[in-house]
RNA sequence: UGGGCUAUCGCCAAAUGGUAAGGCAACGGACUCUGACUCCGUCAUUUCCAGGUUCGAAUCCUGGUAGCCCAGCCA
């Protein structure tokens, strides 16, 4: 990343308003943060908030916290804490020590709660909900005041304490911010500062029985551990006077300042929680890491990198348009990641028998072949080499069609790191069907000898027969069928039935029989695969198609 | 018919009044023991539309149009 052309990056928006923030002296240093609510698990739109936040925090020499949103024990679980560090960490982003919870400054919040109400800026309100949801007005019409709002301010700490005493239910008092019953910004109109909720928490237990509101909790929290810049997604800009007016009237020395950008989307592809959510629990996926879905633990188990993502993501850019990127920028970024990094193995997934009727039958011989032609560092490896091998169903045509470069009667081409071989013939089956393909081979022709009598045009890739290992993979394609849309009409989702294709018995290069859960290859002209973390046992690896290989010849399809 | 925000190539995205970067995709061509990679070339006389200001406008002004978000005691 660090070369020439990539030299010439420009700014985005944030980093402009960082630029102007420092150089105006509002922050000395900066300090951003992530700040997810434990309910689900991460996916590919929080990386781009991990990576941004971080990233800048990084960038200008700042610092940058994880924080757990969990303000509403209702929806939230330890099981969520735990991956949703896990990938945070994964990914790379550098919170040092600073976890931390939004629940342990419980009790600066009822404080800040306090003051608002010494300064008359919040009330206890006995409104039920739905009284206050006809109360607020609509989008088009101003609210009315609530009776309680004119309470006096004695009465009022009398009650907030109560309401922390447990002497209220569920739903019976809330505290509300006295700001503006008829703003045209309904989140102005007296909103919500704390609920009553009698629930268990899984960090404070039951310690509390009130909870306060995200619009009040959240600039808080910001302010508490001197968050200078409180990157969000869009939806919350109209929220951003509230934000403001809380850390206004809550006495902060510098207070937080809130930017927003727009969310990932991804092309053909389910990004969105509660969609992910639903496939998981109606069990049309294999749970959340199912290699189709975009969450963190997904693409990991799939065989992305970390840094495959911080590349997409940084190529990505961040705006405040909304917009979805293309996911062919995300399968770019892994084939770069790995382009280099790992070995180039020979996989035949529909293997097709091809005979050496010239090569002496029962002998071979162990050929050495570079792992990775590009970089050398990634050594050898010896590849076991005799009269019956296997080649790829697709590299053989015996009826070519125009333009076809691989093995055909007559032709003749190269089979990677051996020799050159020339088709004279095919057995056929009583039906018809080709069973093996015969062909001869050239000594002079072996890979490395320097041979330079004659050229192919085509090379492909082989297996040897008898020391073949056979192995299950399993390709996956989007699970929105893109032909038609993300939606069905009646808005379901519109799920495409060949996202998941499993191939038994493909052959692979005996090598990759000592492949580890984790481990990534090229298979040479196929795609770079990962060998599954979680269904692979000892001796029956899985391999995950991560991504194909780019190609610019499409065999026309078969009838 | 309230408020907020956004519109620049198929997809992202720069340009901060000085004459439309870059990446992905696509398409040519060269090279090739991967039809990959790499390399070289092509790809917005024009920035949602219509007017206006200016020597000069994607940027400023006026008026439209389209899309997204907001009426949880969720975040």
């Amino acid at each position: 990343m660090e070369n020439e052309k990539d030299a010439v990056v420009s700014r985005n928006f944030i980093e402009n308003i960082i630029d102007h923030d420092l150089a105006e002296g509002t922050y000395d240093k900066i300090c951003t943060r992530f700040p997810p609510e434990p309910n689900g698990y991460l996916h590919i739109g929080h990386a781009k908030s991990i990576i941004l936040n971080s990233g800048l925090a990084k960038e200008y020499n700042g610092t940058f916290n994880l924080r757990f949103d969990d303000t509403n024990a209702a929806k939230e679980k330890v099981e969520f804490v735990e991956s949703i560090k896990e990938d945070v960490e994964w990914l790379g982003a550098d919170f040092g020590d600073r976890c931390y919870f939004a629940s342990d400054y419980f009790e600066t919040m009822y404080e800040k709660a306090v003051l608002l109400i010494r300064k008359g800026l919040a009330y206890v309100s006995d409104l039920s909900a739905d009284q206050i949801r006809e109360t607020r007005g609509t989008l088009t019409e101003p609210g009315t005041n609530d009776p309680n709002r004119e309470r006096p301010i004695e009465e009022n700490l009398r009650l907030f304490e109560e309401m922390r005493g447990g002497k209220y239910g569920d739903g019976e008092m809330v505290l509300r911010a006295k700001i503006d019953m008829s703003a045209p910004n309904i989140n102005m109109r007296d909103p919500i500062l704390y609920r009553v909720a009698h629930i268990h928490h899984h960090n404070t237990g039951d310690k509390w029985c009130i909870y306060p509101m995200y619009d009040f909790a959240h600039p808080l929290e910001d302010a508490i551990e001197g968050v200078t810049h409180s990157i969000c997604t869009l939806e919350f800009e109209d929220h951003r006077p509230l934000y403001n007016w809380v850390v206004e009237h809550t006495d902060w020395e510098h207070p937080p300042k809130q930017i927003e950008f727009a969310k990932m989307y991804l092309t053909n592809v389910v990004t969105g929680k509660r969609y992910i959510k639903k496939l998981v629990e109606e069990g049309i996926v294999d749970g959340w890491d199912d290699p189709r879905l975009v969450t963190i633990a997904a693409l990991r188990r799939r065989g992305f990198t970390p840094e495959s993502i911080r590349m997409f993501i940084e190529l990505s850019g961040v705006s405040k348009s909304n917009s979805s990127s293309d996911y062919a920028m995300l399968e770019y970024c892994i084939r770069e990641d790995l382009k280099m990094k790992k070995a180039r193995m020979m996989a035949v997934l529909h293997p097709l028998k091809l005979i050496i009727d010239n090569y002496p039958e029962g002998e071979s011989e162990m050929l050495t072949a570079d792992n990775n032609l590009e970089n050398p560092e990634l050594g050898t490896r010896q590849i076991p080499f005799g009269r019956e091998l296997y080649i790829e169903q697709e590299d053989f045509m015996e009826n070519p069609v125009p333009k076809y470069k691989r093995l055909y009667p007559g032709n003749e081409v190269r089979l990677m790191h051996a020799y050159f071989v020339k088709c004279v013939g095919v057995d056929k089956d009583e039906n018809g069907q080709i069973t093996a393909v015969h062909c001869t081979y050239d000594p002079e022709t072996k890979a490395g000898s320097g041979f330079t009598g004659r050229k192919v045009k085509g090379t492909i890739h082989w297996v040897p027969a008898r020391e073949a290992f056979r192995a299950t993979v399993r390709l996956y394609e989007n699970l929105i069928d893109e032909s038609k849309g993300v939606y069905n009409e009646d808005n379901s989702l519109n799920l495409n039935p060949n996202s998941l294709t499993i191939v038994e018995g493909a052959a692979l290069e005996p090598s990759l029989r000592d492949a580890k859960p984790g481990d990534s290859f090229q298979f040479v002209r196929n795609g770079y695969y990962a060998v599954d973390s979680r269904d692979s046992k000892d001796g029956a690896p899985v391999f995950n198609r991560i991504v194909t290989m780019k190609s610019s010849f499409k065999l026309p399809a078969q009838s």
